[in-house]
DNA sequence: GCTTGACCCTCACGCAACGTCAGGCTGCAG
DNA sequence: CTGCAGCCTGACGTTGCGTGAGGGTCAAGC
């Protein structure tokens, strides 16, 4: 081996502020570091003091390299320490891992920018109403399953925003026609009823695509949470059971 | 006022649990909530149980559903007590946080791609010399104002992927050159030496755009780094030297 | 009346990565 | 000798809960 290679006792030592301003870190961030097993002093001066050589100093700017690219305390400590095979797949996983945290991230940002833009052009819509429809995004995440969302999404973007605005145009006015023959007394067997009860399932079938397990989730969601829905949709849990009543009747 | 707008002492109560159950959150996360004054159990049992009514099931939604949308608590809580006015405002504040973030977040994003492709397929590539390459893409910022970031990420953009291939293998001919002369004594002076400053300094120049400010922070970066820019360019400080006293010599 | 689960309560520690005192040495300049 | 900068070791605070520990409560079955 080259003599250079073991570890040199003159060579030159710093003080725990000088590192930390070489490094841009902080002289507490070291403390941690070393707390936590990342690292330690080449040595101690008489007086207890942490003295840093260039060995350190290069294994902390790897340190800070690999936190600037988000991998934790542990991951570093474990990279390092266990030399190269595990560093390219721990960067593959933080790759993995930044991607969802990513995607998730503008998801978010997506609902939230609906919203705000509700809230800034809706003149003074009180806060009742907007909170409710924050809701309204949030609530169907815990009925359905990541997929189940997945599947949604792309069969409203098949269908395209025209059809979607006809949809939305529609249920009002069959949710209304329902409830009305529901007031009325209206036999849900009667023509007229049965009429309404067929565009009502062709509506539902247009969200569900035919899934049963969408249907499932759905009808999950309505039984959990009449207010919301009552609210959000019209829909309470009397005329939904009329609706399905009638629509059960149907001659298919 | 509407008599059922007084709070009636009839109205069905829940227990934590059932609350938990139909929001979807856990029983620790109710006792959290009132612990920080978010959320109060409109009552209490003989027993000490928390109850709650339909009142506090609307109020925790919401709270539900602000969350989701990445607000803290003591903000949700700002925004229910004090109502409409700051709700608006709040929103559009996270929706800058949050563009924000998903802009930092994809940064770290590509360089992580960058490294972790050169991982991949560099064929065992030692740790130490990937190492190196993370931190010469994480030096920079330390030493560069964000917008200077900005600026010279500008004008890489700019000058197109082409030309920066070609200023890339211009380097390392000039730097060689430039370590030529100085070995071999040649005065900066020369004629030879004079050339290589100059394409020196016009390498240089189209990092800089001729924006001193990054000037003085790319020299600070050379000063404060010599071990990692040696390593990552070649030049060392006392070539850095040679340099710029043969580009002081150019008789512009 | 007793046991058994299922629920409920109130502390209180844990986590990630440090920031920020507090109280007390050390080292160097004037 | 004094002063001040720099170093040390605890130890608590932050954010949003998770996870016990240790101990009452309630409805049901024996």
């Amino acid at each position: 081996m080259a003599p250079h290679a073991t570890r040199s006792r003159t060579m030159t030592l710093h003080t725990v502020s000088q590192i930390a301003r070489r490094t841009g870190l902080t002289v507490r961030t070291l403390h941690h570091y070393e707390a936590k097993g990342l690292l330690r002093p080449a040595a101690r001066s008489d007086a207890g003091y942490r003295l840093y050589g260039e060995r350190e100093l290069l294994r902390l700017q790897h340190i800070a390299s690999l936190r600037a690219l988000g991998f934790s305390l542990p991951e570093i400590r474990a990279c390092l320490d266990a030399d190269t095979p595990s560093l390219a797949e721990a960067l593959a996983r933080q790759v993995d891992r930044l991607r969802a945290a990513v995607v998730r991230q503008q998801d978010l940002l997506i609902r939230l920018e609906r919203v705000a833009q509700q809230a800034a052009t809706g003149e003074t819509i009180d806060a009742e109403t907007l909170l409710n429809s924050i809701e309204a995004s949030t609530i169907m995440e815990k009925y359905f399953s990541p997929e189940q969302m997945q599947s949604i999404k792309q069969r409203g973007e098949a269908l395209g925003p025209q059809h979607i605005r006809e949809v939305e145009q529609a249920w009002p006015d069959v949710i209304a026609g329902m409830r009305a023959a529901m007031d009325l007394g209206k036999d849900p067997a009667a023509a007229e009823v049965q009429a309404l009860a067929r565009r009502w399932r062709g509506l539902v079938r247009e969200f569900t695509g035919g899934d049963a397990g969408v249907q499932r989730s759905l009808n999950t969601m309505f039984k959990d949470n009449p207010d919301t829905m009552r609210t959000q949709t019209g829909i309470d849990p009397v005329l939904m059971a009329y609706a399905c009543k009638a629509i059960g009747l149907l001659a298919d």
